[in-house]
DNA sequence: AAGTGGTCTAGACCACGCA
DNA sequence: GCGTGGTCTAGACCACTTC
């Protein structure tokens, strides 16, 4: 019998093969179907995981074709900083270097969007096995806090959110800079050494909820599978 | 009329407001299917995509649960640098630096999992409107490649391997680290400036592909939606 | 207007993983 | 075992897009 990952293979080989070059629009689901011997659905998930990592384009009407400048997709996992820790093997710590009302930047005013006044402003030393790991710097909208407060000392705000706030919207970007004094005297690293930086602005359906920059510590790798 | 995307976003809205905290055991789909008025089909359809973004854990007769540490999944684009260069509004170029034969280093035959002996080494400079934007360090099978070899001072090993060979599996690794003298004076830019680098590395379903390091020009970044 | 992919249904069988 | 999710089928209707 075949399944849809058969289905998926067959037509891979296909466009590997040249039997379907690169830009061609490829036979219709009813049509895969039948020379198959399956059901159009079972031909339709098969598609459909490919238009989703990027080797196939489908449009209505327009029929299914194999893409001509493939943009591969791979995923990231984006983990809580104490798994990332702990699934290396290490003990995590963690040091709260300031928790205090503040005005934000006007960079970070201009990535929330809009000027919401004093927002929390928490920085956090994340540590692998007693060692810096990660400098977290993090504006939280006052909002959406209870009161009292978390105590950010006992678990970082980066847990406390995914625990209480979760399941948000927002968008990531990574870049490589040179440390900044104050991140490099944290992590214990010369001022100016090139470091991995994650920014990551995140939102409920209606207001900011806050914006984060995670300066980790030389030797850090993101990687995933293709 | 209920689509799976109702059903998803009900089930996400449950999850926040704590009605399924996080770790619970679900409902079976038989039971949500009957409680939605819809097929288990659909209710399966939500579901699976909620455990492929992180939000759901599921298991075969162990049922579906609410990740209890969520690790939240980000898809990346990774296109070909032609088409970055270009989707920024610049002029694509490329300069061919090192087009020859020779041994790789230690490093690429460990990641490639074997020596191969002698590898087709190609260093390119791809420029965005004149302006180093990534120098390219690539190593290559020269098995996979055709006899005369591709004009690569013409087409990028990068497009033309996606375009010959395309759709091979690998991994993708990001860094920052400290520009090299060569990859500096390629660039323009100070020794030592943090620049992000990629690192790719393809497969064929029987032997290595490619190893290629891309260095990025300072200001580069990488980013995506959560 | 017509053709294509996107989705839904009702039912079925199967594979996995726990007891 | 046996319950759960994973998948398949045959048929249907709909939404989108191009013509």
């Amino acid at each position: 019998m075949a399944g849809w990952e058969d289905i998926r293979a067959e037509v891979l080989s296909r466009i590997r093969s040249k039997a379907w070059p690169l830009g061609t629009l490829i036979p219709g689901e009813e049509a895969l179907a039948q020379e198959f011997g399956v059901a159009r659905a079972t031909v339709n998930r098969a598609l459909s995981e490919l238009a989703r990592s990027g080797v196939l384009e489908r449009k209505r009407k327009a029929g299914t074709r194999v893409a001509a400048l493939p943009v591969r997709k791979a995923t990231l996992d984006i983990p809580v900083i104490r798994a990332e820790v702990e699934a290396r093997g290490a003990v995590y710590g963690l040091r709260l270097l300031r928790c205090e009302m503040d005005a934000p930047p006007l960079p970070v005013q201009a990535r929330l969007g809009q000027d919401l006044g004093q927002m929390l402003h928490i920085e956090t030393l994340h540590l692998a096995s007693g060692r810096g790991f990660v400098v977290e710097d993090r504006w939280l909208n006052p909002a959406i806090l209870p009161n009292p407060l978390p105590d950010f000392a006992a678990i970082s705000a980066n847990e406390w959110l995914v625990a209480h706030v979760s399941f948000a919207s927002g968008d990531i970007s990574f870049a490589a800079e040179a440390a900044s004094n104050s991140a490099a005297a944290a992590l214990g690293i010369p001022q100016g050494s090139a470091v991995f930086v994650t920014e990551r602005c995140t939102w409920a359906p209606d207001a900011p909820i806050t914006w984060v920059r995670l300066v980790h510590a030389p030797g850090y790798r993101l990687s995933t599978v293709l």
